[in-house]
DNA sequence: GCATAATCGCTGCCTAAACAGTAATTGCCG
DNA sequence: CGGCAATTACTGTTTAGGCAGCGATTATGC
């Protein structure tokens, strides 16, 4: 039987995880997306670009398992960016079903220069949280992710760096 | 100045705040949402209703603030409950202004059969959190979650209940 | 080796949220 | 009072993500 963390008859969505993440990930975007659009670009747009330079993911399918977004939307989001000349569509023999996004030098100094901004402003935003509760933080939001992973659909679940 | 818990040369999008938090919101609809829709209700309509069943607002205003959800978009969404009759809107005399939302007791019963569900849902998915781990979490994004919204233009932060 | 299934990225369509503007009411300041 | 600004909920329009289906390519099973 699971922990009971809540119970039915004293529950209360204010104390709920999924309003408490909800809330905390719309701020994070009123927060970020003006330091981000003040450059012309959208936050989903900077995510992408992002998640190039950090090598979390080269493949369209990878980023969206990874960041949770549509395939369809994703692929219009890099028809922009390859528009603007930062990103480039690379077709491998290996499997030529898979795109291998890669960043153009432009992108890269257009995300280099980027970064540095989002940094500030989190840091300003996160000055009131010691260094024990920030990492206390990380470790649990990860944690939060993983199991909730495990307990999406398997269909949706499964997924490897290609 | 800001304590450095990023530096723009280290910053990987991967222990980004803004990531993890976009994801385990994403996910936690991925794991909520079947449970909800089984029932006939969307996500957005569940939340209404456990928020009026909290207490924690019954004028829209103060619902979109909240939740930060859109005034027009949730115009439809009260539309659609009270069509339901599962709510009532109220013109209270104090300020015409104002709607006052109201359970019915159809909506009040509709709530209540829901929430046991949904709370399974999350102490199953947490189940690999500790006490002390699940408290510490919940802290750490109301505190978050507070941090932020100081960090909001001022002109969206302010509210405070009718 | 071949037929079938699965994967990947893309396209068209649809819904719902974001945005902007409106009418009604109230607050403010002379 | 009286006129203007602010607030609240709502409506019309735009936009972007969700969804279903498609063509190309690769994996699988016999």
């Amino acid at each position: 039987m699971s922990k009971q963390h809540y119970k039915a008859a004293s529950y209360k969505s204010q104390s709920s995880i999924g309003y408490l993440v909800k809330r905390a990930h719309s701020l994070t975007l009123d927060v970020l997306e003006p330091v981000i659009e003040q450059h012309g670009f959208s936050f989903i747009q900077y995510v992408i670009l992002a998640t190039l330079r950090d090598g979390i993911a080269v493949n369209p399918k990878v980023i969206c398992s990874q960041y949770r977004h549509d395939s369809g939307a994703l692929t219009r989001v890099i028809d922009q960016l390859a528009e603007r000349g930062l990103l480039e569509r690379v077709r491998r023999d290996r499997d030529r079903r898979k795109v291998e996004l890669q960043l153009t030098p432009a992108g890269r100094q257009t995300i280099e220069s980027l970064i540095p901004q989002v940094v500030d402003k989190m840091n300003e935003v996160l000055a009131d949280f010691s260094k024990p509760e920030f990492q206390e933080l990380l470790r649990l939001l990860i944690k939060l992710n993983t199991t909730l992973q495990a307990h999406v659909e398997p269909s949706v679940a499964g997924l490897e760096q290609a």
